[in-house]
DNA sequence: ATGAAAGCGCTAACAT
DNA sequence: ATGTTAGCGCTTTCAT
């Protein structure tokens, strides 16, 4: 194998230019007309840097400037389209304002999460977009209160002064509530995800609002779930279904809930949407192509890690943290197969 | 806003714990018993540090020690499932390892992914896991020259140097033609992905040989395609379909192409696997919940980003580029519904 | 058992 | 129009 033929520094290329390293430093960074360098000196300056292949090291202008140019993302589970989908923008938009992301996976878990943000606190990144496990902030409050540029997305912190980027959960259930509700349905069970994170707690509160508004009182006893996974979603629902037979539609707060709410259906012998109607929250990529498409509350997941990049640059660029704090985004009913009239009792 | 309590140095710990910053950095590295500092003395250094609260600089020690402990990862498409999917295994073997991963996105351009992998060296990455486009590898093979430690996945380059980590795509592409003829098919359309790309000319080969053995001539006619999207998928698939109505089944080469040529034949009346038997590469999440469950030659898509990220850190390890350049995973084929027997013409 | 000092590669204030 | 020098925060050789 080749070795690496050491880097040449700075100071290489001013010797091969027979000038000091302040001179090549500001040739090769567009300051000579700012220092009047000579257009001769100048020129050799580039040719020697050229010759020599020289890169200038990021480590070190990352020492000297204090600025790394560096941005980091943490997010739960990036197996999870929602979160690559974040972490694809972010990426993306952080790369097109001169910043690398550093991406970590806190696998769900708030120990790993808070780990990975020492680490990339450590690691000097400029600013933080992290979407976190929400139920559990203090140190995500520590490294606002530190002066570190964060956004936080989806999982947010319901009154907070940190900056926040999540959908209008609110309004996307009272939209699918409504549309279960006008189909005729009266007994609707809930499929929740990680109950006390926002998204599930406002979701939940849009039920009830959506269930006051007809005056149908809210039970409790209909809710079930305990994560925004396959799994619970499938345990949630057998276990509604089966407890309380009257019910005629499911809302489930995400995807895999409601593919776990759709397996445990079929093996309980019910058809969506003949015997049962389901909606979710989240889209699903190749919707039309499923046995039954399901009717969902699209999130705008790509400007949802666009918003959180660009409020985090601009807070770097302006030194002011933006006044607005919480940005909700809103959401779009998708209307598709697997929601049905309530089927005659 | 709290400004930042502009965070503390060595020579802070040092000057609180009356030592020099040696000492301090010492003991802090804990080499204090192999310098014999006195137990006093390496206490009162770490009541301080933690006092400070001290967190060493990573920049600075990168700077003094030329290890970064960053590697970075480029791929395609992250909001593809297939390339996410191994940028988490990447990130979270390498953060096994104590190492931080940069993500970045090329976009399918490879000027952009020359761009990144210039940017990602310029950051001192200590190794690069690459998902290249994979049509053009000048830029890769200078990068493993230079001597950075360097695995590329998937989209390989037959005879190289470079380390190299992606499927078994032939032996894939016959379980999957070995199917399709024992259902009696004789006519099978190929939807193939980026020409020229190994996955693409290895399934090709494999398409060749698996006819061949069969005494069935090849012919080229009955492959099209320049993507491994839906609409390249979608197009190739009516192209053929309607230019070669003999055609009984499809094999195509990425879940994109499947889902497209799907469309495509449901808009042309073949219903799937009546008329028209489909098979595709890479799998698809909740394949079961699809109206017509696809049957896929399943790459172990984890292992390729965890093997990457092993073989590139224990390179960094033992100094030595490994002895085997490329790694073939085994593929398994999922059987499912959308294969039928020939139908009866 | 501890400290002084050099230096990683770069930028920028301060000389000329 | 260009050079000298200090210093970012750290590790480590060489003294003592």
């Amino acid at each position: 194998m080749t070795k690496a033929p050491s880097n040449s520094t700075l100071s290489d290329v001013a010797r091969e230019a027979n000038v000091s390293v302040s001179t090549a430093s500001r040739v090769l960074n567009g300051l000579a007309e700012k220092y009047r360098i000579s257009q001769s000196t100048a020129q050799l300056v580039r040719e020697s840097a050229e010759k020599l292949d020289f890169r200038p090291s990021q480590v070190a202008r990352s020492l000297r400037l204090k600025r790394t140019g560096l941005l980091g993302i943490v997010v739960p589970d990036l197996s999870n389209t929602f979160f690559s989908s974040i972490a694809r923008a972010v990426t993306i938009s952080a790369e097109a304002d001169g910043f690398s992301a550093i991406l970590a996976d806190s696998g769900g878990s708030v120990e790993k999460e808070k780990q990975l943000i020492d680490q990339l606190v450590d690691r000097s990144v400029e600013a933080l977009v992290v979407c976190p496990i929400g139920l559990s902030f203090e140190h995500l409050e520590r490294v606002h209160h530190h002066g570190t540029p964060l956004v936080l997305v989806d999982r947010c912190k319901a009154c907070s002064e940190m900056v926040q980027v999540t959908s209008d959960h609110i309004a996307g259930t009272l939209l699918a509530m409504k549309l279960l509700l006008e189909n005729g349905h009266r007994h609707i069970g809930v499929l929740q995800g990680i109950a006390g994170t926002l998204p599930c707690d406002q979701r939940l509160l849009g039920v009830q609002e959506a269930l006051a508004e007809v005056d149908i009182e809210f039970d409790s006893a209909m809710v079930a779930g305990d994560q925004f996974t396959y799994e619970s979603g499938y345990r949630s629902a057998r276990q509604l279904l089966t407890t309380h037979p009257e019910i005629t539609a499911l809302f489930a707060m995400s995807t895999p809930n409601a593919f776990g709410a759709y397996q445990a259906a079929v093996e309980l012998g019910l058809r969506v949407p003949d015997d049962i109607s389901l909606v979710c929250f989240d889209d699903v990529a190749f919707a039309d192509f499923m046995q039954v498409p399901l009717t969902t509350i699209s999130q705008d997941v790509p400007e949802l890690g666009r918003l959180a990049a660009t409020l985090v640059t601009q807070q770097l660029l302006s030194g002011e943290v933006p006044s607005q704090k919480l940005h909700k985004l809103p959401v779009t009913l998708l209307t598709r197969a697997s929601v049905g009239k309530v089927p005659p009792s």
